[in-house]
DNA sequence: CCCTGATTCGC
DNA sequence: GCGAATCAGG
């Protein structure tokens, strides 16, 4: 595979809207990361943080709000017919199932620290949302079951079978999955904006 | 161990 | 120019 105008284009774009070298590469199919890092640095596009050594934070964010990307590009008067308009929509728009997660008394079992139930407090609806989407596919694992880096987000009423913890992978250290990271650590202040 | 980006260096 | 290997951090 080599690097055709596209294929930097949308390499540019993905790079620019805060995705991470490996999700670019997977959307770009036939490189690795590296090869999409690489090429990032080659072009001089290495924002994104003045720590250099520390990169790592700024994937993991998907930014769930839409895009208004309604831009009529006039920059290319080509007879490219583009029939392709925006392929990556990883949001077949599944009905947002505002299941009331069926999440019950915080009773947990065990000495186990376990999360504050985030009752119907102030949370970001978005966020919420994407619990309800992550549970459906929960790994469902029982206390014993999870590990260092399985998410440890409760589900259900502890006293009852209908009770399981999340299981998916864990971020980076923490003790949940990105979607319940986000849920389990409100913000105080609403997150700053990224300086770009 | 999972992940992230940064850098190096043979090709 | 390219990108695997390696490095450095969470």
């Amino acid at each position: 595979m080599s690097w055709s105008d596209e294929r930097v284009e949308l390499l540019k774009k993905l790079w620019g809207e805060g995705q991470s070298a490996s999700q670019i590469a997977k959307e770009l199919g036939g490189v690795t990361r590296n090869a999409v890092i690489g090429k990032v640095h080659r072009l001089g596009l290495s924002n994104r943080n003045g720590s250099g050594a520390t990169g790592a934070e700024s994937a993991t964010k998907a930014k769930p709000a839409a895009k208004p990307e309604a831009k009529a590009k006039p920059a290319k008067p080509a007879a490219k017919p583009a029939p392709k308009p925006a392929p990556e929509a990883k949001e077949p728009a599944s009905p947002v199932q505002a299941a009331p997660v069926s999440r019950a008394k915080q009773i947990i079992p065990a000495g186990q620290p376990l999360p504050p139930q985030p009752s119907a407090n102030e949370i970001d609806p978005a966020a919420l949302a994407k619990v309800s989407e992550i549970e459906k596919k929960a790994k469902r694992l029982t206390l014993m079951e999870l590990t260092e880096r399985t998410c440890k987000w409760p589900v259900g009423d502890p006293a009852t079978e209908d009770f399981w913890f999340c299981g998916l992978p864990v971020q980076a250290g923490k003790p949940y999955c990105e979607a319940h990271v986000g849920v389990a650590f409100q913000p105080m202040s609403s997150r700053r904006d990224r300086k770009r």
